[in-house]
DNA sequence: TTAATTTATGCAATCGTTTTCAGGATTTTT
DNA sequence: AAAAATCCTGAAAACGATTGCATAAATTAA
């Protein structure tokens, strides 16, 4: 007997109401219930209350698939980022994510894991399951954008963010990378600093080069001069990344570390307790990172923060309202955030 | 000129190519064509070859869309994590996409932010854009599955990981987090602590009475008797936590902590950096959690690793395979994975 | 040669929704 | 009272793919 009722409830819950149920349930034609729903003009005041409230009572919710067909549109957007283990682009996908469920859309994450095969992959794989636009931080290994331009047209809009191409005509939203490296370096040189190491990503990136030139301002600024010895491009290969790290702290010695990632910054704190003994404890190390347990590590690690979550938030709300602006954008923005110093 | 030729080139490129226009193109209606790329026996072997071939010109790619709503299926799964900007999660999540993409399914990632609000949303979003089936990790407000059971039935198979309900009926996947808890507390024990303070989460998660069950074993098994003061439960406030523990670490004095999550852990940290005069350099850390930089904390971080991605990847299985098997599963699986110990 | 069989293809319905067009019923205008 | 305007409603096509059924053509059997 109870186990009756259960089933029952069970079904009425499950139960996936159609246009066409309620119209046969009211004795009206699908057209009518759809308009009666849509609030038409056209459709009697007691006709659409009517609808209306029975609509409510059995929970009708229109089938998202179906007018995805009706409009071609999917009302998804994609998100291609290198990874998702790390703490800056999971930042910024909660700010999509945020954007983008309060405005009714789905969001599907793609990994390209730095690799410009995966984000080809990715890219194909969003674009075939129709999503209405993409949000991509670029990979490490992307040096052009041929691969997004062949689907940057209509009906599938792209806004970068992060790293992004040097090319106009596109949305863009960053971080103020020139200001966050300068602050930092300026920083590490008022601690008394002379041989400030930059361990960097390779010169692909747009960030990579927008905080290599902080560095070099900030030097210049307290009139330090540079030395392009300290400055190091790492690759993507952790094996290689080690070694080099390892060579560079060998032979240059430096006494302050500004790095350019989470990546780099923990490749440099292994080799610096590798050798530890040689190296006085006190070495400050500074990161570009989102890390929120810098401030545990030894030794401490200061950081510049992005606003990794507005980040995305802004990225997705251009994307949105291009996306449901009737007239296509013809005035790209690039936004920049600024950056602020954590020190531990 | 050089802008004529680029436009059109893009125009070919973005075409969406239907089966109707490939009908079209060789004089054969849609049913032929769709027969024909399904390799059907009713199909001439060189009009087969002739679409194929055409098809494959064109790049003709069948609209998932259409095809979802046809066989009512979406080819895409839900999951709902607690936060996805921790290492745990974003690990299983990498797990979950690689057993998804490589056959073919999408992945949509909702966050519970701990909330069972928040989860009871994503699980009526998930629903309603018609996934196929969900992974689920609970939020760590959620006392029953009430809510979850309302859709768990024919075409909608949810798979749990990690934080599990006590009901059967359910593939689960987990850690084996007693034996994980056990093997830290004994390594404490094994250092000379006598007083190891385990700090944890809520009772109605599964992993919080596992782990306190190892925890108790272990002391047990090495004589120590079991002190319910050193006991905490802790829940998600985070100013609440930080109070909780401060008191705790001020009255109690452990000599050792164990701490059942990133976040717990992070604010035992908190509270003993800001009384640091007061205990001991060496006090050891115990967590049980998958940060890749536990190494670099001082004092220094041992941890309780679980297999994360294997985590993720062996529920994606599980549901794929349910979701494409004919007959309705009736022996439900429970996969219990090694955990190992990271000390640092 | 005619009937039976096989082979190859097309028509039309289906999935759930929106929307154009057409038309019946009612009301207003002349 | 006839014509015009207004108000409601429904049939049908469309989105892109699959599939049961019908049928024309070609082949084989009688």
């Amino acid at each position: 007997m109870f186990f009756w009722y259960f089933s029952i409830q069970i079904i009425l819950q499950l139960e996936v109401i159609t246009l066409k149920d309620i119209a046969k349930a009211l004795n009206l034609s699908t057209s009518t219930v759809s308009r009666a729903l849509r609030d038409s003009y056209e459709i009697n005041e007691k006709t659409k209350k009517l609808v209306a409230e029975y609509a409510k009572k059995v929970n009708y919710r229109p089938n998202p698939i179906a007018l995805s067909l009706k409009d071609n549109k999917s009302r998804a957007i994609g998100v291609i980022v290198p990874e998702i283990a790390n703490n800056f682009f999971s930042q910024a996908i909660n700010g999509i994510e945020e954007e983008a469920y309060s405005r009714g859309y789905h969001v599907v994450i793609c990994q390209s894991h730095e690799s410009l095969e995966r984000e080809k992959e990715n890219l194909r794989h969003l674009f075939e399951r129709r999503v209405d636009g993409i949000l991509i931080s670029l990979s490490g290994k992307t040096t052009d954008i041929e691969h997004i331009l062949e689907y940057s047209e209509t009906n599938f809009a792209v806004v970068f963010f992060d790293r992004v191409p040097e090319a106009d005509g596109f949305h863009k939203v960053v971080a103020d990378n020139f200001s966050g490296a300068f602050a930092a370096t300026e920083y590490l040189i008022k601690q008394g600093k002379k041989r400030i190491a930059h361990i960097t990503s390779p010169f692909t990136l747009s960030i990579t080069k927008e905080r290599l030139e902080g560095y070099k301002k900030a030097l210049e600024f307290y009139g330090i001069e540079i030395d392009n010895e300290l400055i190091k491009h790492c690759g993507f290969d952790p094996e290689e990344a080690k070694t080099t790290i390892n060579d560079f702290i060998n032979t240059q010695r430096p006494d302050a570390f500004f790095t350019c990632s989470d990546r780099l910054a923990l490749h440099c704190y292994e080799a610096f307790q590798s050798r530890k003994h040689e190296m006085p404890v006190d070495t400050p190390f500074f990161g570009f990172t989102n890390l929120n347990v810098s401030h545990l590590f030894s030794p401490k690690l200061s950081t510049v923060i992005q606003p990794a979550y507005e980040m995305g938030a802004r990225a997705a709300k251009i994307l949105l309202d291009q996306l449901e602006s009737k007239r296509k954008v013809k005035d790209f923005e690039k936004i920049v955030l600024e950056t602020y110093l954590k020190i531990s």
